[in-house]
DNA sequence: AGGCTTTTGTGAACGTGTGCACAAAGCTGA
DNA sequence: TCAGCTTTGTGCACACGTTCACAAAAGCCT
């Protein structure tokens, strides 16, 4: 389930404040889900929790940690060193959930070289080696969008098979990949939605403020903007 | 829906290929979804397609880009100039697709005063004109995680009421406020996690290849390892 | 002009995820 | 030891999103 990263952060809060016990309700209160929710995650695990009591913290986040995968510790690599990458280098948080960035690369030759938080910018040509030596099986795409596509099919011919990309692009992969993406522009332009549904009509029922309208009009300009990318 | 940028982001290249139709085949496959949830998706936005040739790509664009409310643009503020609030502020991937960085903000004073992106970074003393004079509606967190809380009853009280946080915490808002996150430590886990599948049992049949032993130990260690987390 | 081909729009079945509600289970205190 | 209280684990109903499949519509070719 994608809600146990939640739950663990969640626990190792409870567990650095020395917490012993939570029932279902405040953990779930803590990640911000429904109660019956959590506990049927939780379930699918094995039952470890105590009727009466709750669950065990230090148990629980080392149960969720085992089911994560995330007793060993993953090396993964970021391909393109730019504004993103270096971000990502030189962010601290990865450590300390089971991640170790285990080497950074660059298809140029000014960035390749470089040291970054501590460790040198390969160059794209050592990438099979670097993947077979360190074990590497996580692979973080930040390059461009357009070298996207060529950076990814190189990570699974090198024999990753686990891609997170940051590069607006959608990746096609051979079955027995995963690629999960992260994108900003999709993220604000949800959140812009959200926004214009608000202050559309606010006074009134927010029902369908805008969509409605279209439809009534059948050949002319919608709403009167824009009228030249109509169609003919 | 929250599939529209996508949609929306393959049309566009169409677009600039100077692609005058497309069909719900093709246009579902650039994005990756399936054909008759694109073509469910779009009806729900009216009938803008021709039976027997496809969907206009120009006149797609307006409309999506109108559902989203990208024909108007949005400024943004950027709370927290760090490493990752240093990338965003330099990326130039938002003003492309209607999103205007307004303003960077800092409680830094050492931090406040710089030139970023052709930017001078604000102090948050100013948030509250800032956010009033510049009509800013969305604000983005990428401060430490214990100040994001904070950062974000600020950005309400201001009158923002649409937040993308950054930060590994569950934010709490009033009614009407919306929020998504972005949380890479809860990506690269979900990955950790099916990496481990797959590793797990490769040739054999891949059903529930650790989960089932805890529950075969009553109390002593499930499977050998780590065995001083156990409960008592 | 009329049949043929292509593609949309949508009805209906399906699967999944969600949340309520409650019985069983364990702890606590008398 | 036993009653009472708290909290888990889960059966069940419901709502939502997904996918198939097909009829209606539009263009095209002869
Ligand atoms: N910067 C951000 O805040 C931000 C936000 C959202 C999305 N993104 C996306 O993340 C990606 C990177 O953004 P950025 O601002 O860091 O870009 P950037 O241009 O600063 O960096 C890209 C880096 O990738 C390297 N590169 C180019 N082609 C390569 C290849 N074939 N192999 C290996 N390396 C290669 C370049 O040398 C450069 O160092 C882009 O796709 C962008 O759309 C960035
Ligand atoms: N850097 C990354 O690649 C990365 C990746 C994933 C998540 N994150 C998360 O993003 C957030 C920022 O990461 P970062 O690496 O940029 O951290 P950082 O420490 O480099 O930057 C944080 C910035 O926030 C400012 N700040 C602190 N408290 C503030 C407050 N109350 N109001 C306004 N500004 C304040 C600090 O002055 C600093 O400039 C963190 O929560 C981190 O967990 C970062």
């Amino acid at each position: 389930m994608a809600r146990l990263p939640l739950y663990l952060r969640a626990l190792s809060a409870l567990s650095e404040r020395g917490v012993p016990t939570v029932s279902s309700e405040e953990l779930a209160a803590a990640a911000g889900v429904n109660s019956a929710k959590l506990r049927k995650d939780l379930s699918y695990l094995g039952s470890y929790g105590t009727r009466g009591v709750g669950y065990d913290v230090e148990y629980l986040v080392y149960q969720i940690s085992r089911e994560l995968g995330l007793t060993q510790d993953w090396p993964v690599a970021i391909i393109g060193i730019g504004n993103l990458g270096h971000a990502l280098a030189n962010y601290g948080g990865f450590a300390s959930r089971g991640f170790r960035v285990a080497a950074l690369l660059d298809a140029d030759r000014a960035v390749a070289g470089q040291r970054i938080a501590g460790m040198v910018v390969r160059h794209m040509d050592d990438l099979e080696q670097i993947v077979r030596d360190d074990h590497v099986s996580i692979g973080v795409i930040t390059t461009p969008a357009p070298a996207a596509q060529g950076v990814c099919d190189r990570l699974v011919a090198a024999g990753i098979t686990s891609i997170l990309n940051f590069a607006p692009t959608v990746l096609s992969v051979p079955e027995g990949v995963d690629v999960r993406k992260v994108d900003l522009s999709i993220e604000l332009q949800i959140l812009a939605f959200h926004e214009q549904r608000k202050s559309a009509v606010d006074p009134a029922a927010p029902d369908l403020p805008a969509a409605a309208q279209p439809a009534a009009s059948p050949a002319g300009g919608p709403a009167g903007d824009l009228p030249e990318v109509m169609p003919a």
